[in-house]
RNA sequence: GUGGGUGUAGCUCAAUUGGCAGAGCAUUGGACUGUGGUUCCAAUGGUUGGGGGUUCAAGUCCCCUCACUCACCCCA
């Protein structure tokens, strides 16, 4: 083979496309008709923009993007969608508050396994502009029932609240007083990320850290005053939203920009890879990103993710028809294309044979493009002015007469 | 980056202890010259992922390498 695709990329086309596609669509329609309006926004950007939003001490930034230099600029592959949104709200000015949805390719170079790739699509939505925790709510539903409308059950969601850097730097100090003596029974990692993204602690996956971290004080239990009522009152809102959620005072973000409420949607599909969608406030981003100080929050969720926690039924069914018309013989091409140009502007799919191939031939690729009618045109037909109309499933076929053509097909 | 599994015809897979590389499906042709799907007959199709080693003999054993895949790390 001389040439292949890239680790963790796919061609995608028939059957997976319809769902990927089937997915997308929803997204789109659902979200449009609650005031969200579509971006899109470049595969690539600065690489700053990415290491100043997602933070340096992530691996996104630290390994798993792909940059590249051209000319004298650094550029990274959008790893993912919120920067891109902020730095085009900022750029163009856009007046807030506002709604916005992307559904688009991120990368990320990460080691491929199931549903997860290193290019795949990420539907988000972000709301720009609005700091009331009503609207924490309303993202965390809205969410919610995308997913049912779309199929997708068996999930739980999981909601907790980071705080402001205020809050944050006094539970720093909390958390080290509280881990001094046990920092040589900590991992490695635990180590090095106490220093550098101290909340990520949370996400270890050692056991002996864990149970460390079990009786630890919380970042949601040392909120300050203001982060307190925050998050109470979306706790609140979820209630009379009838959101079921669960509290997970250990679930950080792994990207830097997050504030205050967090949250993710877990599903039990695979082992460590359970989330399908993840989100939260980011309500200095703006700010840091050279912007107005607004607040702001969103999610986002990757289609193969979703596709996973959906029943394993079939696409939905496609009510266009497919034809095949036969020609036999040249020199009919001028009336075959006529056949076809009608049957496509009643929106049918419609393929045509090649009049050098014998009759048996083209039905026989008819049949491989698994049509549903056959027109048959050949010499007889032209005298007659009629086309013959096979039906492959039944293997009936009839003549239709050339003038009554069109309002023919219109009753398939 | 780490660990496991798998690579044989276009596809799905066989091949006993190391002993002639096979089957089904698909494709092409014919039975059937303007009628597909079913059936029957036949044909085409291979550097066994690549390289090296052991052996009289390697798809099979050993080493290296590449690819795919699953899991870990991390993330949607």
């Amino acid at each position: 083979m001389l040439y292949q695709k890239p680790k963790g990329t796919r061609d995608i086309y028939g059957k997976e496309l319809k769902r990927i596609e089937a997915v997308c669509n929803a997204a789109r329609s659902f979200f449009v008709r609650n005031g969200y309006q579509e971006i899109r926004t470049p595969a690539f950007e600065m690489a700053d923009l990415f290491i100043r939003s997602i933070g340096e001490h992530t691996d996104i930034v630290e390994k798993e993007n792909y940059t590249f230099k051209a000319g004298k600029r650094v550029y990274m592959l959008r790893p993912e969608g919120t920067a891109s949104v902020l730095r085009a709200i900022i750029e163009n000015k856009i007046p807030l508050p506002r709604r916005f949805l992307y559904i688009e390719p991120m990368y990320r170079k990460e080691r491929p396994q199931k549903g997860r790739y290193r290019e795949f699509i990420q539907i988000g939505i972000e709301l720009i502009g609005e700091d009331d925790p009503i609207y924490d709510a309303e993202m965390i539903e809205q969410g919610k029932r995308f997913l049912e409308s779309v199929g997708a059950s068996g999930f739980t969601i999981e909601v907790n609240s980071i705080g402001c850097p205020k809050c944050r730097s006094l539970y720093k100090k909390a958390l080290k007083d509280f881990l001094r003596a046990k920092t040589n029974v900590l991992c490695s990692n635990c180590t090095v990320r106490l220093d550098k993204n101290f909340l990520r602690i949370f996400d270890c996956k050692e056991q002996k850290c864990q149970e460390i971290y079990d009786t630890a004080p919380k970042i949601t239990d040392n909120l300050c005053a203001n982060c307190t009522q925050h998050y109470a009152t979306v706790k609140k809102f979820l209630a009379e939203f009838s959101i079921e959620f669960t509290e997970n005072k250990k679930l950080v973000r792994g990207l830097d920009y997050y504030t205050r409420t967090v949250f993710e949607f877990k599903h039990q599909l695979l082992g460590a890879r359970d989330t399908i969608l993840a989100g939260g406030r980011y309500d200095l981003l703006m700010e840091e990103l050279g912007g107005v100080n607004a607040p702001a929050l969103g999610w986002a969720m990757g289609v193969d993710c979703v596709i996973l926690s959906l029943p394993d039924e079939q696409p939905p069914l496609v009510q266009r028809k497919r034809f095949f018309i036969a020609t036999i013989g040249e020199g009919l091409i001028t009336e075959t294309v006529e056949l076809r140009n009608t049957i496509q502007k009643n929106d049918h799919v419609c393929i045509m044979g090649n009049p050098k191939d014998s009759v048996k031939r083209q039905l026989k690729k008819a049949n491989r493009l698994q049509v549903d009618y056959t027109i048959l045109y050949g010499e007889d037909e032209a005298k007659a002015k009629v086309c013959s109309m096979k039906d492959m499933e039944s293997g009936e076929q009839k003549q239709v007469a050339l003038k009554d053509f069109a309002s023919f097909v219109k009753t398939i």
